[in-house]
DNA sequence: TGTTAGTACCTTGCGATACAAGGTATTGTA
DNA sequence: TACAATACCTTGTATCGCAAGGTACTAACA
């Protein structure tokens, strides 16, 4: 059985709700992000990365700002507005709702 | 935000998952699947679970007997195989792996 | 000054999945 | 025989994650 697959489809989405939570209470960049998620045991690649932040900022919710860094070029830092922090909680409801859905079909005969 | 739209993302890959678990113990015919999904809280399209179950099929995870019904055309159930089985554990660890790293990003600051 | 390595951001092409809509076949009943 | 209900399946579309490759800026070094 192709596991890698089915793994990267059980990330679908959830990557979106990782990188909204990462940014909770703090804003980082990229690098940040993958790093963080690298920690958090979610692995994670720079073309996935992008777009979705890109697509989270069109959607109104992240904003970013430039900041200098002393070690090469400026970084687009990414910042939780109202409207994702809104989001935000909605993906937390999801979240439950699906671990919810889980623990149900694991303890049901 | 298109809300649904995440939700439906956050399901690729569980889908998969729930169904097997769903197997575990019994097997079941389509119908059979979706409702006791919809007790579970989630909501299965038929377009999207015929072609799933033919590809855990062809992957080897499912087999399917047919068997009679008193109320209309005979029904395919379909039952996880020992390979299947295996799989389902491999699913589980990864089901856990998600769990872990969203509780780490939830817990952290 | 010119070159190279490192950092940071982004795009393109591909494969896989969920969904909506529609289609085919079998069974029982009026 | 016609119709409704049940059950199985296919097609077209949108979206996402991934691999690979590309552009731009900075600093260090010859």
């Amino acid at each position: 059985m192709n596991t890698d697959n089915t793994k990267s489809q059980m990330r679908k989405g959830m990557l979106e709700y990782c990188i909204m939570l990462l940014l909770r209470y703090q804003p980082c960049y990229a690098n940040d992000i993958i790093q963080r998620l690298h920690e958090a045991q979610m692995i994670v690649m720079e073309g996935t990365l992008y777009p979705l932040l890109s697509r989270l900022k069109r959607d109104g919710l992240l904003g970013y700002e430039w900041r200098e860094s002393t070690q090469g070029p400026p970084r687009k830092y990414y910042v939780l507005t109202d409207e994702g922090q809104q989001a935000l909680a909605q993906l937390d409801a999801n979240w439950e709702e699906i671990e919810r859905t889980v623990y149900f079909l694991k303890n049901e005969r």
